[in-house]
DNA sequence: AACATGACGTCGC
DNA sequence: AGCGACGCCATGT
């Protein structure tokens, strides 16, 4: 009887994720980002070694709803500094609330000097 | 296993 | 300078 070994029920995508998954590091990142200021997804994704995976980073923040801590996924635009994301919000716009209220200022969906409020997490955790 | 999609980025026309 | 297509990596069907 009993033949073959029994498998253990294993639970789907029980042990398939490590500790650490790239929305995990992704998350941390955008949570670094301080006050007042703004990153692009590309940054993101260079800083998590994903240079090229910037898409994985909006992907991250797609599922970043109702995580915690939360995460200020309003402060990552794309490389334009445009809101790219803001139709992800509930309701579409608080994306711009926040960052007004974070004394960044938006116009056209997009961030008013960017460049100068861009945080680059390379940057500023690269150890000089 | 292959195809299609996606909160991006870069190149070409 | 505006629009289109491809590339990247991961996820879902």
């Amino acid at each position: 009887m009993a033949k073959k070994t029994t498998p253990p029920d294993r639970k789907t995508a029980a042990a398939t994720q490590k500790s650490e998954s790239i929305y995990d590091v992704t998350y941390q990142i955008v949570r670094l980002v301080p006050k007042g200021r703004v990153t692009s997804y590309g940054a993101v994704a260079a800083a998590i070694g994903a240079t090229s995976g910037a898409r994985m980073v909006g992907y991250a923040m797609n599922l970043a709803h109702g995580v915690k801590p939360k995460v200020p996924a309003h402060r990552v635009v794309n490389r334009n500094g445009m809101l790219t994301g803001k139709h992800h919000f509930q309701p579409p716009g608080l994306m711009e609330e926040l960052l007004l209220k974070e004394g960044v200022k938006v116009a056209n969906d997009t961030v008013v000097d960017f460049e100068k409020l861009f945080w680059d997490p390379m940057v500023e955790l690269a150890p000089r």
